[in-house]
DNA sequence: CTTGCACCTGTAGCTGCTACAGGTTTTATT
DNA sequence: AATAAAACCTGTAGCAGCTACAGGTGCAAG
């Protein structure tokens, strides 16, 4: 039971299990400055605190939910400036509502593309295949 | 009028504004060897002939209904050897479909969840939002 | 005091492009 | 025939968002 280390803060592995983020990835978040850099042990282990976990937290179900991590940064940054509204934020949020509208008619209209593409041949022939024939353009 | 030097073939301008892909896509393309070495002028630039136009649109559309190059490279390595049945091709179009499927549900998971976010805050506070008390866990 | 796990740094790889820089070839204009 | 401009060439680096090493330390338990 290494993992808590609770006086000093957690080990990277103990947030990685509770937050379910890869530790890879949380170096890697640390890297790109969406993490900020923890405190570190003597022997150089990286040492986090409660509010660390939940950010890290927040990071991963903003992820998710299908925000990248430029605009979760901007986000954070808004939060840790104290100069965001409440408004800012909604709007945040209904403009990647939006996004995943888009992307989701995009990807019924690419369904019935594939539905129709597959009804064509549902009974395998040889060597004239239908689909290949639509893609290539050649029919 | 440079463009189609008809007896030599086509130059990649040509295909590019033909097929709608980019000329540095094309190169790419050839480079991870999902399009053929096409034949050069003298002056070393690359001259395409009919199928190979033709193959690129293939791909272009395939790309379009979201196949990885990976599949299309599959796809296309079956063609050209003939040893493709046309219920292989189906299976693969099927399987295709069933990850749209998927990734459609995952979508509308999330459509639902930004909905009710934003739901929760329409009108704007000021620093305790509901949002972002959700995604970090706090509440 | 050694085993063994968890940690460390740094770098390279993945997909599917795109965007340079810095050079050549071809075509069009003068 | 000279020159300007467009289109081509190669090679390399960058983007997101990780993941996967290699090769080395920290640390607790047996």
């Amino acid at each position: 039971m290494t993992q808590i280390t609770s006086e000093q803060g957690l080990l990277i592995g103990e947030i990685s299990r509770r937050t379910g983020v890869n530790i890879e990835t949380i170096r890697y978040y640390e890297r790109i400055e969406v993490m900020p850099k923890p405190k570190r042990s003597e022997g150089g282990q990286r040492l986090y605190n409660e509010s660390q976990l939940n950010r890290l937290g927040f990071i991963k179900r903003s992820r998710e939910l299908g925000f990248s991590l430029k605009e979760i940064c901007n986000l954070l940054t808004l939060v840790d400036s104290g100069e965001m509204t409440c408004s800012e934020v909604h709007d945040l949020t209904v403009e990647h509502l939006r996004d995943v509208r888009h992307k989701i008619a995009d990807l019924r209209k690419l369904e019935r593309a594939l539905k129709n593409l597959a009804a064509q041949c549902s009974l395998g022939d040889v060597s004239d295949c239908p689909i290949v024939e639509t893609l290539y353009g050649l029919s």
